[in-house]
DNA sequence: CTTATTATTAGGAATCATTACTAATAATTA
DNA sequence: TAATTATTAGTAATGATTCCTAATAATAAG
């Protein structure tokens, strides 16, 4: 992002980091907002924002964006998959090894099928968490159903 | 979404429907209000996002929500995957059969592993298309990689 | 066909997440 | 220690989407 640029380590910046990797629930940049301002109540909106962007940038995080309006962060970097709760938006890790499927391979023959440069993919798994399942008992599930994309084939 | 209220069918819904269905580019929420305009003058915005919900409920379209801030939109309701530039935020079908990869035992095994309820997958490709491509010949492409989320593996 | 019912509309206001702006601050450099 | 400038706090602006309300029009009933 702005990998060419001198860049400055400010305690905002650090503790936000912080607050992003200890955080293991894919948080909103609301509730990373709230957590932060319990180490550095004057801290602004804003500057969280930017800085969410900012460690992005260097990769040190990384942006989720699932099917809820509002952006998630992840502190861990890694290759791995979520599951999205279609209802209240919270969003797991897959227990799931990305290298053990063949997606890759589908990358690469999307490379040569169209002239896109491809370079990866997102995988998304669609359901409901426990919760909401005891909740909602398969109402809200069949109301939901009819507009997911992309999911590959309901059960 | 409302399958049991009584549903009427009024020509704003039908042009709207008909729209999508059309478009061939997964087009936003605007995109559509501009086209329907043209054959109804007068019809607001809301009117379109709130029939666009509609009709999605109804499984008749169906809603993308694509790594970028903005809705899309699908006539095409048959399973398949896109590939989303990440640079104009562009989307197109990717000339891969859905039910030729094993995603489908993933979902089983994850619905086993977890206590979710799991009914369905969606997987984006991320790329850059060919006419971004050229315009940025790789720098685009370096400092948007590290934000990307869920993708298994860049080349 | 006429009237009654009520889902739907147009238009505009409200919301919500995110971004942009600006003077003041503080991390780095000289 | 002073100079430079990236970063900040605070707030205003934006942009997509949703909500609200009286007016309209699609269906149902008589």
């Amino acid at each position: 992002m702005k990998s060419d640029k001198p860049y400055r380590l400010t305690r905002q910046r650090e503790v936000i980091l912080e607050e992003v990797r200890k955080a293991c629930h894919h948080p909103t940049a609301d509730e990373i907002y709230e957590n932060v301002r319990k180490k550095l109540p004057h801290i602004s909106l804003g500057t969280v924002y930017r800085n969410l962007d900012v460690l992005a940038g260097f990769g040190l995080i990384k942006k989720i964006e699932p099917d809820f309006p509002q952006m998630r962060f992840d502190g861990n970097t890694k290759e791995h998959y979520h599951i999205t709760c279609l209802h209240c938006g919270m969003i797991e890790d897959a227990p799931i090894e990305p290298s053990g499927n063949s997606l890759k391979n589908l990358e690469n023959a999307l490379g040569n099928l169209t002239k896109h440069g491809i370079f990866g993919h997102k995988l998304e798994f669609i359901g409901l968490c426990s919760k909401c399942r005891e909740k909602e008992n398969g109402r809200f599930y069949k109301e939901k159903l009819n507009e997911c994309i992309d999911t590959g084939g309901f059960k």
